[in-house]
DNA sequence: TTTTGTTATTGTGTTTAATACAATTTGAAT
DNA sequence: ATTCAAATTGTATTAAACACAATAACAAAA
């Protein structure tokens, strides 16, 4: 007789940062659950459970737009999380096995992150799902073990950042003054950076490309605008 | 009634780098199966599927050392490897139900990735299992996708050497000379690196200890032997 | 034993990037 | 017009990366 080995149910999770100017942000889903006959309110990543002969990458692309609405975002697998007590939380097995109407057994989910703007609008096709941007250092205790995924992904960001700046003119807007990109430098990796010397080094760089636009209403001299040319940024690049 | 989701088998499999002072090598395991009435040999990464309840770096430590016997080698996950079709060779379907003796659906593997000095006796516990250094740019087609995940461990290591070369040191003998460090360099980073200059990067750092012994039997200026020290490695670092 | 070939090791100078910090400019508010 | 704060420009120092010539040492060949 044929025994069958032990499966588990897979999901994916996206972490989606941004970056509101000051700090970085992550988009999350509210949740609606009951629990000991009480309606509860929280908030989660926005992930599912990956369907029948779906691809890794696919299933996270295809969950990221059900949820919110987000198309054509570059997601990264980062991380597989895989503890057998990630969905030992009550709430958590209760919610699992309204919404996905099934026995929840053990659940491995894969871990993705994506860099928008954060200006993008965001909205999920799912009937009473709702995103919102909450600042990554102000995290509420969240469902399943998404403050350590989010945490993780947070931990990557910076690893890849310190490897090639440039992939987080992805969360900047569109036109953007230098002290912008400076204070997301300096969010990103916890360090103050000399704006003087910040300037320089980024006012120099080809694809910095400066429009004629100023701020305006600022209590002192206002910066210039600049805009990050993707096409220059990759004919320069080695 | 309650809808059962669809569920995956998960496993883990570890690629192990090792370097011979010329390349890089990877620790495979002989595999035996039968497809067609014909017995056939072939090759693939220390691997299994994880036991119910166990955590996913326990599970990789644990079937690297059963497979191998290597123990208390640090495991790093890189990445999940979950393809519909890596699982679609009839040799791999039926060599998994042979050996799991399961009915095999689609398996999802997590990548967990190691560095080990190559001198390390290999001896698995599995009867009938052979490890064996194989050169990562000699490898003939392996089962699953396993030449894949061989190759993104690979790019993860120049990854992450690249962040922290001082990892690399994980992969020298005890006593190495500066030659043979710089070879592990250039095969690593793919590039040449001028002697000179890498001699006196090296040497200047506290941790690469000078010791008393030198190379014997070359044909020319016999080279020092030095050591890690990671002691002071730890104490060095900021 | 001397010469030769080869790699280890040392020396020196150039170039580039990182860093510190003073000085000047400018828009808005007083 | 004066003041404030931040943007922008200038200048100098330091450290690291890089190129490459020169010397040292060992084994094998002559």
């Amino acid at each position: 007789m044929e025994t069958e080995s032990a499966k588990i149910h897979l999901s994916v999770d996206c972490t989606v940062l941004g970056f509101d100017g000051e700090r970085l942000e992550v988009l999350l889903i509210r949740r609606t659950g009951v629990e000991g006959g009480e309606e509860f309110h929280d908030m989660k990543l926005p992930g599912s459970v990956i369907v029948d002969g779906e691809e890794l990458d696919d299933a996270a692309r295809r969950v990221l737009t059900e949820l919110t609405g987000l198309k054509n975002v570059p997601l990264t697998q980062f991380h597989a999380f895989g503890s057998p007590d990630r969905t030992k939380d009550p709430r958590d097995i209760h919610w699992l096995e309204a919404t996905q109407q099934m026995h929840v057994g053990r659940t491995v989910t894969i871990g993705y992150m994506a860099l928008v703007k954060i200006g993008r609008s965001i909205m999920g096709d799912m009937e009473g799902t709702e995103a919102l941007w909450v600042p990554v250092d102000k995290l509420p205790p969240l469902a399943f073990d998404h403050n350590q995924i989010i945490a993780e992904a947070v931990k990557m960001l910076r690893t890849l950042a310190s490897m090639d700046p440039s992939m987080l003119y992805a969360l900047m807007p569109r036109k953007f003054t230098v002290t912008q990109l400076r204070n997301l430098y300096e969010v990103v990796f916890g360090a103050r950076l000399d704006p003087a010397n910040f300037y320089k080094k980024m006012v120099q760089m080809p694809y910095i490309v400066p429009l004629e636009e100023r701020e305006k209403g600022v209590a002192h001299r206002a910066a210039r605008y600049y805009r990050f040319d993707k096409n220059t940024y990759n004919k320069t690049r080695i």
